[in-house]
DNA sequence: TACCCTATCTTTAGGCT
DNA sequence: CAGCCTAAAGATAGGGT
């Protein structure tokens, strides 16, 4: 080979290759230029290096000529394009679905309420009745346990308020002293009681409780 | 001008332009596939002729190589697509929405229901009773009305059933021989006649009642 | 990496068929 | 309009800085 004239094929030398390509490039874009300005024709040239750097030419808009392109090879193009549009199809479509269920799922809520009924059958009517009986006994039953379950904590804690107390009095009497709460007690410290140490909550219910039978004096 | 060199300026004669467009469109793509093969790099080249027909070169698919330049210049072309897919988006935030309705509206149908009541306190369970009471009270006030109209309905029927019972007691009495009706009734129709009308009413019940005045040969 | 040099190769303007 | 011819213009491989 002598000097100058080199096979179409892949350069090897990678120094070698670069060079080229930036030669090679800038002549492809310059060309690119040149005969859209001769011609007065639209061209646009791409091209990535191996490095992944994009070098580019376009005459007019790239977007334009990308568009036109598009256009003219719309067979290899309009499937990705049917497929967004199928895909939008599709979320519509759920969409629907989704839809009839919410007036679906409505409807239901409103019979059940009891509104909406004028569509209803006798025959339906009986079985939302006997629905709704169902109902209201679970609802019910549950909300009985509920209540019961509170009355034993209560009951629990009051329980426990007491032991308290009585500790309390059993000091006082060991020191023999009266008790707190025996003495005449200002706002002050009843309030500052109230909101001392334990919680603030479930015990002072308790205490009001117990304050219930102590003596105002 | 001597022979050869030209201006990079549009060619004005018709003639000349098509013809260098012809030669230079070929030296393009022809430079630009051997750009793309010594230099193993992603060349795309596209050309529109003023008549509007397209010659391309594209070293690999040119939908590949487009959107990898759209990537890198995604601010020129992520507007239309950017719409797309806000509309995507938009549509399934719409769907997110319905989702959490439809999630909403069966949790309240089951509350309603006397389902999955574990998480409700007593201060909804105390509505939902209220709710359900009135539901029970609107539902019964409803099938009752329906069952009163069908009374009225089938008490209409029954009046006109006995215009035809009278014409056959009439006939009868022409023949000179006893309705059946007024001969003893087994304890069985009877029966029948006990539940009919209030409770669980239903044509069933209605038609028993027909029954009872008819012959049973 | 980038640019310069230059011999040589490639492209192409213009002309012709 | 397509193709061929040819000389000039242009591009570039290989080498050097």
């Amino acid at each position: 080979m002598v000097r100058g004239k080199i096979e179409i094929k892949r350069i090897e030398n990678v120094t070698s290759r670069q060079v080229t390509f930036s030669k090679r490039r800038k002549g492809l874009l310059k060309k690119a230029h040149e005969l859209s300005v001769l011609c007065d024709a639209q061209v646009a040239a791409i091209v990535f290096s191996q490095n992944g750097r994009l070098y580019d030419f376009a005459s007019s808009d790239m977007k334009k000529i990308m568009e036109r392109y598009e256009i003219y090879r719309r067979e290899a193009f309009g499937e990705e394009r049917l497929q967004k549009e199928q895909y939008v199809q599709e979320l519509k479509k759920e969409m629907a679905v989704m839809m009839h269920k919410i007036e679906h799922l409505q409807l239901h809520c409103r019979k059940v309420m009891g509104q909406d009924l004028d569509l209803c059958s006798v025959e339906e009517l009986k079985e939302l009745t006997i629905q709704i009986e169902k109902s209201l006994t679970i609802v019910r039953s549950r909300k009985a346990k509920l209540n019961e379950d509170k009355i034993e904590k209560l009951k629990a804690e009051i329980a426990g308020g007491k032991c308290v107390l009585n500790e309390r009095n059993r000091l006082h009497q060991m020191f023999e002293e009266k008790p707190l709460w025996m003495q005449p007690r200002s706002l002050e410290s009843e309030k500052s009681e109230a909101s001392c140490g334990c919680g603030n909550m479930n015990i002072s219910d308790v205490k009001t409780d117990l304050f219930i039978g102590l003596p105002e004096s």
